[in-house]
DNA sequence: ATGTTC
């Protein structure tokens, strides 16, 4: 057999490329361009950016991928299991206590309760970096406590048990170091590359990546236990999702892998798209099948400066204290002062266009709007 | 993103 027909074996339709934002939603030309780079990997079947694309390192964020045969855990990230958790507060929202909170609040270092017993009614195992379960973690992670602004479909709102006048509690975190160790045993050997889905290592991946994500969900819901011990108030789990990870899913009579870069779920209820600390979040809920999206949404915002440049930028116009509080008259506890550059609202897009964007492409409707009240961060000042 | 930079 000669080289050129083995070609045409191999050869498969190039994967559908689609980036769904409106022309009012300034994508990066870098992040396309690896949108479309991700599209050409073997076994590609779909690349999809949201609204919130931006360049990744390598691989962009805000971003879905379909494949066949096999996947990529290098599309996946460091993070995984990254994602948000919701809670409803057993606290009327005008009885907040920001301030006094954003001064005692401590969520930093190991608990010093029973992890192993914690791990256990999450139905998780250990995985040696319990040091670090119920930490925030650096970056855009965060926890917020926020009050309803607006809800805007009465009913879904209703159906999760809500009640407008009650404060909430979004957390968003990862699977720290953990899933970065998983990674880095992946990157050594394979580098960029992919795992054919029907191999032992490819196997003993997944059984990681699915102990990442449950320890990750676990990772949030301790630092929800301790923010709330924090400001002494009871709280229900509302949902959680992951926005970084790889599943299986059966599609058009096939076995398919579904990587998530950054995107949300859209075949698991009603999510939370966060916006910066400055900026209103947006309780959603998936409208439609999912298919032209690949089961996604975005994830939030997305970054309209880089970290170095948001540093620069904002230093020239703002004092570090004057970002410890926001519009929304709230409180940002985060005493790393890069950090508070990092990630200040400016550095970040219009999240209302992003959401936009999500209800004219028939992907979601807006349930509530909800205003940020206390965003914690760090009380560490490493820099 | 990262017990983050060996």
């Amino acid at each position: 057999m000669s080289t050129a027909s083995t070609e045409t074996t191999l050869a498969s339709p190039a994967a559908t490329v689609r980036v769904i934002a409106s022309p009012q939603s300034w994508v990066e030309g870098e992040a396309v361009r690896q949108l479309e780079a991700v599209a050409r990997l073997p076994g590609m079947k779909a690349a999809v950016g949201l609204p919130d694309l931006h360049p990744g390192k390598g691989a962009p964020v805000g971003a879905a991928f379909t494949s066949e045969g096999l996947f990529y855990p290098y599309l996946v990230g460091n993070d995984i299991g990254c994602g948000m958790g919701l809670w409803d507060v057993g606290m009327l929202a005008r009885k907040s206590k920001a301030e006094r909170w954003a001064s005692k609040l401590e969520v930093e270092g190991p608990w010093n309760g029973d992890v192993e017993g914690f791990l256990a009614e999450e139905g998780v195992k250990p995985s040696g970096f319990e040091g670090a379960l119920g930490t925030v973690g650096g970056g855009n992670h965060f926890a917020e406590l926020q009050r309803v602004d607006a809800v805007h479909d009465a009913r879904a709102f209703a159906e999760l048990g809500l009640e407008a006048d009650r404060l909430l509690l979004l957390v968003h975190s990862g699977s720290r170091g953990l899933g970065e160790a998983i990674l880095r045993a992946h990157v050594d050997r394979h580098a960029a590359g992919g795992l054919v889905a029907d191999s032992d290592e490819a196997r003993a991946y997944l059984t990681r990546h699915d102990h990442a994500v449950a320890w990750a969900r676990a990772n949030r819901a301790l630092v929800a236990r301790r923010v709330l011990d924090g400001i002494g108030a009871p709280a229900r789990r509302v949902l959680d999702v992951c926005h970084n990870s790889v599943t299986p899913r059966r599609e058009d009579g096939a076995l398919r892998w579904l990587h998530r870069k950054g995107a949300a779920p859209a075949d698991e209820g009603p999510v939370v798209i966060p916006g910066s600390r400055g900026a209103l979040s947006y309780l959603v809920a998936p409208v439609g099948d999912g298919t032209g999206s690949a089961y996604s949404l975005a994830h939030g915002a997305g970054r309209k400066w880089t970290r170095t440049a948001a540093r620069e930028r904002i230093k020239e116009r703002f004092t570090a204290e004057s970002l410890t509080r926001t519009s929304f008259k709230s409180h940002v506890v985060c005493e790393n002062k890069d950090l508070l550059f990092e990630e200040a609202p400016q550095a970040y897009k219009a999240i209302d266009r992003v959401v936009t964007d999500l209800v004219e492409a028939g992907l979601v409707k807006v349930v509530a709007t909800l205003a940020p009240v206390l965003t914690y961060k760090t009380r560490s000042r490493e820099e």
